[in-house]
DNA sequence: AACACCGCCTGAGCGC
DNA sequence: TGCGCTCAGGCGGTGT
């Protein structure tokens, strides 16, 4: 579930928390959600699991080095050392960064990497369902060439940057946005809103909107993830950011998990239904 | 080449 | 109380 601004809100707080700091020590307590230079690309879970991993030394998960400013594109983060090395994470669907102060540090089930800092707090890679993980980046180079994969961010996001992406996508609309190569941080939650926002059918080819429906969608692609950034992203129930609290932007929602509920706008039943593969609730009154 | 679908994984919520 | 079932979904791999 998280998303760009989920991922945008652990981004902003562990800037606070750990820019500056040097890493003392790396605890690795399992070795299957860490891809390292020379594992199979790709890594995720069932890979993951069949590959022969490399030797993972404590150096490729930046031991001694310190931290600047995470980065971010789409929903991927980046802890970035000041010699431009960097691991990538990913959050899945229950992934979290979290940074904990030094009484605190009793470990949780699904605590899979630990850092101990300079400062004495831990910072702790987190997640039950392991859809997530963390990829070893060698150098900024590296890290410039891997997010040269992923589509526009969607933060934003311009309407000619969009129009650009969807113009020989022949999939509905809602497919392409979910697509990171088209445009990287929008997962099903923000789909479903932005195209509330922008009255759109999410069923509707992509490559057939008009230029005055892009710009409204962009427009409100935009919008929907500066106001759930503001809330500090959208808990459903596993979401923290770094330092454990949860976004209040599910309070926000007008169409997500609102399926069967009246239209926020026009009072219409709000409809349930499956599109590129997902849940997917829109109004069928004011979304064409 | 573009697109549909599978399966990874766990915890919550449900009916009985 | 507790069991088994279903559902949630980001993403790469496979099949059409």
């Amino acid at each position: 579930m998280p998303e760009l601004p989920e991922v945008e809100s652990t981004r902003r707080s562990l800037a606070r928390a750990i820019q500056g700091r040097r890493v003392r020590a790396v605890e690795v307590f399992r070795r299957d959600v860490v891809v390292a230079p020379g594992d199979p690309e790709g890594g995720f879970s069932r890979q993951r699991k069949a590959a022969k991993p490399v030797p993972l030394t404590d150096d490729m998960l930046l031991r001694s080095a310190r931290f600047v400013e995470p980065a971010r594109r789409g929903k991927q983060l980046a802890l970035v050392a000041n010699d431009g090395r960097a691991i990538v994470v990913h959050l899945g669907m229950t992934g979290a960064v979290l940074v904990r102060t030094k009484d605190v540090q009793a470990r949780s089930p699904h605590e899979h990497v630990r850092w101990l800092l300079d400062d004495g707090s831990v910072m702790v890679f987190d997640d039950a369902r392991r859809f997530g993980g963390l990829w070893v980046v060698p150098s900024a180079d590296a890290l410039r060439a891997r997010w040269e994969t992923l589509g526009p961010d969607a933060l934003g996001i311009t309407a000619d940057a969009l129009r650009h992406e969807l113009a020989r996508r022949r999939t509905p609309i809602k497919a392409a946005l979910l697509d990171q190569r088209v445009l990287a941080g929008v997962g099903n939650i923000y789909a479903d809103e932005s195209l509330f926002r922008a009255g759109i059918r999410p069923d509707r080819e992509a490559r057939g909107l008009s230029r005055p429906r892009i710009e409204r969608l962009a427009q409100a692609i935009r919008d929907v993830l500066h106001n759930a950034v503001r809330a500090g992203g959208s808990t459903l129930r596993d979401f923290r950011d770094a330092d454990g609290r949860p976004g209040s932007y599910r309070a926000s929602h007008a169409v997500y998990g609102r399926g069967g509920e009246q239209c926020p706008s026009c009072g219409a039943r709000l409809r349930t239904g499956s599109c590129a593969q997902r849940t997917t609730v829109w109004c069928g009154r004011c979304q064409r």
